[in-house]
DNA sequence: AGCTTATGCCAACGCAGTTGACCTTACAGT
DNA sequence: ACTGTAAGGTCAACTGCGTTGGCATAAGCT
């Protein structure tokens, strides 16, 4: 019967694996971490992760409903390393610039898990966690209710979103990269003036600025729109 | 031999398949997408596409070096679509506005084959004469050019971002995608006000909103943006 | 008409997720 | 301490995946 799964907090047997580890979803979690840091985005494996946990791959199945399953778990646990990393200060400006870039850091330092988990919202314990903590940032600060709603919708996606983004160019495989980045000298900057007279014109301040993220720049565009809407309402 | 891929533009004998249809990189992308949209992002085989175009499977690796060759023909398809289906207007705030709904309707049109290929930049004709389009917009809006390529990096990865995280939720089966949009209902709704004031107050903003993009709210604080930095160069 | 070879098909490889049957051992109740 | 129960482990096998090498054939050139 592998579909019945049995809640962590409800476990109390835990027997040892034939390779003398005693599982929990804590070190399965972790442990697929690693294996997806070793082997890329798509080498989480069943049975790498059993070889890896020194247990047989079916054993998964007690623990989770199926590979998805992990997946959504691998992704609440970056949720709740980014939460737990960040603290507030009380500043409406500094506290969710500090929580985005917390996110954005959290996925970005498993980026092959990332380009897993990040495009899906899960509703789990600490996403949900995380959704208070910015609608409590955006009206303490003052936003009328509906204004705070669409800010914090767009806050949220957009972190989610350019981690997903950002992790897939960061996941690719060294050789990869580098021929990834090397395509703004080479392609980019070899296009004719006739045909790409902008590409052409702007080449050198592409090349410097496409390797990085532009999820900063997008954030600062959000605090701005905070600052445009307070002094509307008046605060 | 698999691995000798004839570009498209070199192929001249075209043989008949066991189905009687006649194959073209067009006719395989086109089916590729059918394909997607019916079985879901992850149900793109290469035995089903093959028994779609009632073909063998290895036929198509005579047209892509593998599925994830495929898989960025597909994306470029997309990219192409959404620059045919935009006309300038010679409007700098119009343009953008215009060219980044229709970049994410294009992707959402097919939210499998987005989730499959959004997340990659890929380097293409298309995605390349969508890059001088835009920075010809934001250049003769009389933006400097380090202004220009910052605005412009935001712009093409939060279209993308979005285009594939929008496409995700999108993407889910019925039954789960209605299950998802309930949550906001029933999980969100049914947090004690308590433990979760900010959620609990705004519950009904965020049931009405949360289902919805938040692309264009996004793409206009970029808009936003552009605004504020026309009027510091002063122009 | 005949030659070449691009382009199709077939069979098979290793690996994937997943399941059902089966042990085995940790704990609860006495 | 003893024992019954079932949680939680293993094993073997199923289907389906991407991919490849060998082979057949028909399209187009000369």
């Amino acid at each position: 019967m592998a579909k019945q799964v049995v809640p962590e907090a409800a476990r109390q047997r835990r027997r040892r694996t034939h390779g003398g580890t005693v599982l929990s979803e804590e070190i399965i979690v972790r442990t697929a971490l690693r294996v997806l840091r070793e082997h890329g985005s798509t080498g989480l494996t069943a049975r790498r992760l059993g070889a890896a946990l020194g247990a047989d791959p079916s054993t998964l199945y007690r623990y989770f409903a199926g590979m998805d399953d992990l997946a959504r778990a691998i992704g609440d646990e970056l949720m709740g390393r980014a939460l737990d990393s960040w603290t507030s200060t009380g500043d409406w400006r500094a506290d969710p610039r500090a929580l985005g870039r917390a996110i954005h850091a959290s996925y970005l330092a498993h980026p092959q898990a990332a380009v897993l988990t990040a495009s899906r919202v899960t509703g789990r314990p600490r996403e949900i966690a995380v959704d208070e903590t910015i609608l409590g940032i955006l009206r303490g600060a003052g936003l009328p209710d509906p204004v705070a709603v669409g800010v914090y919708h767009a806050f949220i996606d957009q972190s989610l979103a350019f981690a997903a983004l950002d992790a897939g160019s960061l996941a690719l495989a060294d050789e990869a990269r580098t021929r990834d980045e090397e395509m703004w000298r080479s392609t980019y900057a070899r296009l004719p003036a006739e045909s790409h007279p902008n590409i052409a014109a702007t080449a050198h301040l592409l090349a410097r600025r496409m390797p990085h993220s532009a999820f900063p720049a997008a954030l600062e565009m959000l605090l701005e729109h905070i600052d445009v809407q307070l002094s509307r309402v008046g605060a």
